[in-house]
RNA sequence: GCACCCGUAGCUCAACUGGAUAGAGCAUCUGACUACGAAUCAGAAGGUUUCAAGUUCGAAUCUUGACGGGUGCACCA
């Protein structure tokens, strides 16, 4: 379906002369009172044409052809243009929204083909608070991709080889608790790896020890191999059970380790093709010279002027960086799903790796490079009440299995005050549903670049903009369709289908409302950013809560009766597949 | 020092990427339950968008400068 913008801008198209290669664009309005949309194309067409925008506006409207969709277009203020839409055109793109299953988004021109390389949490070390931006993002946006039409690549890249398996295997061999080990694997491999790692501090011959390890496992020596898989193997099982809970899933999980015999290779070719040279013992990319200092990621400027700010892509002693797999992993991705996007969901302190990432990526292979659309999609930290990052009250990193079953713990408290008569098992469901998605919705809601802060009382509240919120809203729907079905069974039963009939104003509302789902969703993809779908959905939940105060639906009666219970549906779904695209499920009962 | 991000109502956050009178929730105040779920709705009050200049029909948004905060800057990822 075509969204109501992209069929107006199209009229406006037929009726500008020589409209250029300026957007012509067709927002919705930004006050009701001005009409339903509007546009300023007059005014920037003015603006090229040094021409008066109230005049250009006018020879717009005197060639515009918009009389089946509109009731009025008016030219206002500065140079405006208000339209207004017919009744009984809304009426009939509601009821061809409410028929199609992509619930009026458009179809794109190209389906894409997107990897999407979220979460990546560590083997050995338990998932936190640290993760959760990039999975529940991540997630978030392959949905949406997903929805849209787009082919869509879930990659899990894992941290499961570098330095800190030298210092993981040396605890393991030392100190390991093989009873704490079977209780908490994570919580063992994270204190063998803490303890070993403060010793390497102080020590030089338990560092030696720890190095002497790594080079075992690199040169595949069997028992650090196996110990080393047997490793990946907990720490594995640990993500299975978060992702679980998270309704989280990947197409794909390749771990660093997985690259290995394309690090070679890659530093090779950028020594090759000069991209990369020797630097103190370190293979590193310098500055080509083809940017302007401020805008050169291999430069920074100090007190004394400007100085490089290379990347390495091989260390003195010979060993791969990040930066070599990353590279690696990018040139591999292409090779094996020739995507047309790459995005990359990780936190805001990577901007420079990724700047400097992409940029030897286009030295390295221009044609490529020309073809796919890297994108970082980063984002702020969580943080405490106090300001500070996020941690629990003696100082310790959150981990997310706790976070998970707090979320659920106070949301069961919540769900039991309200519903004591429901039985235990109903209540721990609907509070998994509220818990889980309380938390994801409050991460999903702020704009991404930017730190927010992190509070249950705000998430787990039934007032504002929260999932409960939302997830009430769908509710109270469903309530509706319990009460229709119970007398159903006295032979009132709901035929879906019934014509719609838009009346009075907040079934008008209702319907604009929906519509514009279809003009939000490619967008939200656009940006990356899933906080827009948020507020969306916030908007439909309050104005379908407008409508339900306004219009009684069980109490009306005959066609209006029929054409409201159609409208309660549609928002349903609405509600249902919008929060379901941000991860987020709905109870029937709450 | 340089780069990136941020500074919006008492608090927590929006603002369709330069549009018309800057919007929500919490907290405060007023009103609506013998009621399709009041976990709701209707309303009031709350603003020099940190400050100062500039760009133009028009600025929270762009430019420059100042002030304040976060993050990153050579072998960890």
């Amino acid at each position: 379906m075509e969204t109501i913008p992209s069929i107006l801008e199209e009229r406006l198209k037929a009726a500008v002369e020589d409209p250029g290669p300026t957007p012509l664009s067709i927002t919705s309005a930004s006050d009701s009172r001005f009409g339903d949309y509007q546009s300023n194309a007059a005014m920037l067409l003015a603006k090229l044409r040094k021409s008066n925008p109230r005049l250009v506006a006018q020879q717009i409207l005197d060639r515009l052809q918009v009389a089946d969709i509109c009731s009025s277009v008016e030219i206002a203020g500065a140079g405006f243009l208000n339209f207004r839409l017919r009744e009984d055109w809304l009426q009939e793109r509601v009821s061809q929204m409410k028929a199609d299953p992509r619930l009026g988004v458009p179809s794109p021109l190209r389906p894409l083909g997107m990897v999407i390389d979220f979460s990546s949490p560590n083997v050995a070390k338990p998932m936190h608070v640290g993760h959760i931006r990039s999975t529940i993002l991540g997630d978030s946006l392959a949905r949406i991709a997903a929805f849209i039409g787009h082919n869509v690549v879930r990659d899990n890249h894992i941290g499961d080889w570098g330095t800190q398996f030298g210092m993981l295997l040396l605890g393991w061999k030392t100190i390991l608790d093989r009873s704490a080990l079977e209780q908490d694997p994570l919580l063992e491999m994270e204190r063998i790896y803490k303890n070993v790692s403060a010793r390497c501090r102080d020590d030089i011959a338990v560092l030696e020890k720890a190095r002497h390890e790594l080079v075992l496992l690199q040169t595949g020596d069997p028992e650090n191999l196996l110990l080393w898989k047997e490793m990946i193997r907990l720490s594995q099982s640990q993500f299975d059970t978060i992702y679980g809970r998270l309704g989280v899933r990947f197409d794909v999980t390749l771990g660093e380790s997985f690259y290995n015999e394309r690090l070679k290779p890659v530093v090779e070719e950028l020594k090759a093709s000069r991209i990369a040279r020797e630097s103190d013992g370190a293979i590193c990319v310098f500055s080509d010279g083809s940017h302007s200092q401020e805008e050169d990621v291999f430069l920074i400027k100090d007190k004394d002027g400007w100085r490089d700010n290379p990347a390495i892509v091989l260390k003195s002693d010979g060993a791969a960086n990040y930066m070599t797999t990353d590279l690696a992993t990018l040139q591999y991705r292409i090779e094996t799903w020739h995507p047309d996007e790459i995005v990359y969901v990780t936190d805001g302190r990577q901007q420079l790796h990724f700047r400097q990432m992409f940029s030897i990526f286009r030295r390295w292979k221009p044609e490529a490079a020309a073809t796919v659309r890297l994108s970082h999609v980063w984002f702020g930290s969580i943080l405490g009440d106090d300001g500070r990052p996020f941690k629990t009250r003696s100082g310790e990193t959150v981990r997310l299995a706790d976070l998970l079953d707090e979320a659920e713990e106070r949301s069961f408290a919540q769900v039991s005050e309200r519903n004591p008569a429901l039985p235990e098992a109903e209540r721990r469901e609907i509070a998994r549903i509220i818990g889980i998605g309380a938390v994801k919705y409050a991460d999903l809601l702020p704009h991404r670049q930017g730190d927010y802060m992190f509070s249950w009382e705000r998430m787990l509240s039934f007032q504002g903009n929260t999932a409960p919120y939302l997830q009430n809203a769908y509710v109270r729907i469903r309530s509706i369709f319990r009460k229709l079905a119970e007398a159903g069974e006295a032979g009132e039963a709901w035929t879906p289908g019934a014509p719609l009939r838009l009346e009075n104003g907040a079934e008008i509302a209702l319907g604009k409302r929906l519509l514009e789902f279809g003009e939000v969703l490619p967008q939200v993809l656009q940006d990356h950013r899933p906080n827009t779908l948020a507020n969306y959905l916030y908007e439909l939940a309050n104005t379908f809560h407008a409508f339900y105060e306004a219009c009684p639906v069980l109490k009306s009666e005959g066609d209006q009766r029929a054409s409201r219970l159609e409208l309660c549906d549609v928002s349903a779904r609405m509600l249902k597949t919008g929060l379901g695209l941000l991860g987020i499920e709905v109870p029937e009962k709450m």
